[in-house]
DNA sequence: ATATTTATGTGAACAAATTCACAAGGAGGT
DNA sequence: ACCTCCTTGTGAATTTGTTCACATAAATAT
């Protein structure tokens, strides 16, 4: 097992848990470099090189033990265990991801709501209780918070930010289009509508 | 002006749009790379370098003419002309992306829904018509829609992207968690809130 | 005028990631 | 037991992307 691999395997990663995942439905119990990269559309070289950073789970010859490698990959990713998140910001795309069908059964769980309207505050959604925004370190040290889901206003971003940084989340998915970054023991994911379809105008522009 | 540059110089121009719009309203005039680097988090060679793909937009000694450059990546990224969008899929997700505040102002509008659930077609949601996805064809066509934006079920995902390949739509950005895959004439930007979470969980369980 | 400072633009050096090419191990047939 | 066919795992070659280092040009100060 060798400790360094390129940046873009971790998502490729999340690739091929959705491959064998879809496999796994199919009742089969091996599968190839081969196989995994057609559902994938990338290169069977690059999912043998992909695997083998991390350990050499597959048979010359034969192929890799299907639920053996699944369970590899969902504990590489981290999602053999359960992750606590909260959301900040219950708007119309707050309430969208609380909906989120996926997150259960990824053993993601929302358990606190932030917001800084005072007629949501003390309420519930979807039977999650909405905390005071300001009251995010307490709360959070209190739920043993390991993410936080950014559902807030741009202009918001930067004070939210300095309080999520006051407490021991690790993890920040930031939905706004103010970009954030990553630092030590705190790791930022920024997903922006607005910048995923200025990608695609660029392209269709040409 | 060269005509190759980097895969990952489209997405860094998209945080020059947004820093450039920051610095407009500090009215400033000019910019230099290393205001843009400290904006973007990127070293300023990055900067010039990336500029310098499309053009020199610069002047040695001085900087970058604020309003020009902002025109000048506007057009590059294509929105400086209207787009015209379609959401197909009207769930929790779906009807947060069409309240999404940022499209208007970037000249992304939606003119169609579509739907297959019988009660909500025919209807209307933000004044934006609901049609019979069946119907995606015609009225794609009619209606001279480029983009189209995925918000349904998975194991939708395969038969809408069918039909839209037979649309003159040349652009996917596609919510659900079945990545898709762009080819020749149709651009596709895969976004899944599932993906960037495991992404997350990946590198905290490091 | 001339020197100094400032900031762009870019070839060259370097680093990261992918693809190639093949050795090596296992399965199955004869 | 041996040969053949598969398919993995991996160094080496290649491609792609970033950083360095500096020549060049504009602005400002003396």
């Amino acid at each position: 097992m060798k400790s360094q691999f390129p940046f873009p395997t971790v998502i490729r990663l999340t690739y091929y848990l959705r491959a064998l995942e879809f496999l796994l439905t199919q009742n089969k119990s091996e599968t190839s470099s081969d196989e995994l990269a057609k559902l994938t559309n990338l290169s069977p070289e690059q999912v043998r090189k992909d695997l083998a950073y991390f350990g050499s789970f597959g048979k010359r010859g034969k192929g890799y033990p299907l639920p053996k490698l699944y369970e590899k990959i969902k504990e590489l990713i981290g999602i053999n265990k359960e992750w606590r998140l909260c959301l900040i910001g219950l708007g119309n795309l707050g309430k969208a991801i609380v909906r989120f069908k996926g997150f259960p059964e990824r053993k993601l769980r929302f358990y606190a709501i932030f917001e800084n309207d005072p007629k949501k505050i003390g309420g519930e959604f979807q039977g999650i209780r909405i905390f005071d925004v300001n009251k995010l370190p307490e709360v959070a040290r209190e739920l043993s918070l390991d993410i936080a889901v950014f559902t807030i206003p741009d202009d918001q971003v930067d004070k939210v930010y300095e309080l999520v940084r006051k407490t021991n989340i690790r993890g920040i998915l930031n939905f706004t289009s103010a970009p954030l970054h990553s630092e030590k023991d705190l790791f930022v994911k920024n997903v922006s509508i607005a910048q995923e379809l200025e990608i695609i105008t660029f392209y269709l522009s040409k």
